[in-house]
RNA sequence: GGAGGGUUGCCAGAGUGGUAAUGGAGCGGCUUGCUAAGCCGUGACGAUGAAUAGUCGUCCACAGGUUCAAAUCCUGUACCCUCCGCCA
């Protein structure tokens, strides 16, 4: 959510990058109703004011008189404030986030800027398998049966992998705590606010899960569990920034993804994440720096992983609405002939704080809303396919990052008699 | 699932129809002068304003209702606590 007065203030800045990212707005008439809900404010708070002060002691016939008339015109007024209030509430909360100058313009992914690139593409004097034969083969991922139980999009983990999994979610868990990082295991099932407060809503309602008739929904990654965490409260300068690492598992419908990625372990309805996630100062400088930082710690992970990987630049057209500058870490995938998106890390200014309702007192004793941040730490099981193609060995055995070994007590996958 | 109790500012806590006591913390200021103490100020949001000035309005979990007037009375919802039942 951006301020009316940003709004007012920065009006063409607003539509310019409303158009970038591809969104309809019409800041003419949310200006109107802005307008319109001002003089409706000042006109109840006169009309308040009068009755305030005959309430100061026992009111004679004629006052009485007078406050049922004052009680009828406030009526009248405060369901025009009301309705006005909504009509403009709903156009605002369609506004998306003005980007940073350094972000480039481009319609969609093809117009991101790749800035980064590391570790030498595996080559393999044999025919490379991809994750789905591998997993079939070694008896390490059953998509048929995950079909029958779970539906379309469902798998089960099997054997070693299953195990796999496990270590590398403790693996990075535990580097970003030795970092500092807060530890949390966020829940996944969260209130529609949490949603409409990171933004998911109203843009992306289609992609999310609703349980039942409740107010209930399922959180499509941590970020939308943990950066609630402190709403509507008012945190103090001092303890910012607020950095967690938090496990989740996340669900997503999907929706407008029908007919792509839809065979092995790259798109899922079901899945687990480490997050990292940090609510900040309002300060885009330090902003940046964080968000370097977050941008370090997963690329250390693919380093530590030796995962070959390339980092994106998000152009507008291909980053969300909340977001005011956005990294896109991709690793190699041997069976798509392409690095696929692993981890995305944003800056969110105080676009979801606004909504969200989390400020922090200066050191002059004034609020202020803070920045939030976030990026993936590791996304299995979609890691895994990195994992199991470019760690696999000519005689079909897939070997074991060296950093997981001493976890998970083997050196390799092989094939079982 | 059943029964009861509760929700007031950063915290504690008074307040049963006339518009939020009091104590403490933190922060700021002043004074004294040194293992610290005392005094003063300080809630959030909104309208108006150049203003972090003043004035006014709103906020006692949330949403409605009754009333000239609601923290206070009525209804609904959420959450927390205690006990019973069930349970990984």
């Amino acid at each position: 959510m951006l301020s009316l007065d940003y709004i007012r203030n920065n009006k063409d800045k607003v539509i310019e990058a409303a158009k970038n990212k591809g969104r309809e707005i019409d800041l003419n008439k949310i200006i109107a109703l802005d307008d319109q809900r001002r003089k409706l404010i000042q006109q109840t708070q006169i009309l308040r004011e009068e009755r305030n002060k005959a309430g100061k002691s026992k009111p004679s016939p004629q006052v009485i008189e007078r406050g049922k008339k004052i009680k009828e015109e406030l009526k009248k007024l405060e369901d025009q404030l009301v309705i006005c209030n909504q009509q403009l509430n709903n156009l605002l909360s369609y506004v998306p986030n003005v980007p940073l100058p350094e972000v480039p313009i481009g319609k969609d992914a093809s117009e991101n800027k790749e800035i980064k690139k590391w570790g030498d593409l595996p080559k393999f004097d044999f025919k490379p398998k991809s994750h789905i034969e591998l997993g079939e083969k070694l008896d390490l991922i059953d998509l048929e049966r995950g079909a029958k139980v779970s539906g379309f999009r469902g798998y089960f983990l099997k054997n070693q992998l299953a195990t796999l999994h496990f270590a590398l979610l403790f693996y990075v868990f535990n580097k970003l705590v030795k970092k500092g990082y807060t530890p949390l295991i966020a829940p996944a099932v969260i209130k529609g606010f949490a949603h409409f407060g990171c933004g998911q809503f109203p843009w992306s309602e289609q992609d999310v899960y609703k349980l039942n008739d409740d107010d209930a929904y399922l959180a499509g990654t941590a970020e939308q569990s943990v950066t609630p965490y402190y709403s509507g409260e008012i945190l103090n300068e001092k303890d910012l920034p607020k950095k967690f690492v938090a496990f989740s598992p996340c669900f997503r419908k999907e929706a407008g993804a029908y007919g792509k990625d839809t065979k092995g372990l790259y798109r899922l309805h079901e899945f687990w994440k480490i997050e990292q996630v940090i609510i900040a100062k309002n300060d885009i400088e330090e902003a940046r720096k964080l968000h370097e930082e977050l941008q370090k710690n997963c690329e250390e992970i693919l380093e530590d992983l030796k995962l070959p990987y390339r980092v994106l630049l998000m152009c507008t057209g291909d980053m969300g609405e909340p977001q005011i500058k956005k990294y896109d870490t991709e690793t190699w995938m041997p069976s798509r002939e392409a690095y696929g998106e692993t981890m995305s890390n944003s800056i969110m200014g105080d676009f979801q704080t606004r909504r969200l309702k989390i400020k922090y007192r200066k050191k002059d004793n004034s609020t202020e809303y803070c920045f939030s941040l976030n990026n993936t730490a590791l996304a299995s099981p979609r890691i895994l396919i990195a994992i199991l193609e470019n760690y696999q060995q000519k005689d079909g055995s897939i070997s074991i990052p060296k950093v997981l070994v001493q976890l998970i007590g083997f050196k390799e996958i092989i094939l079982k008699k």
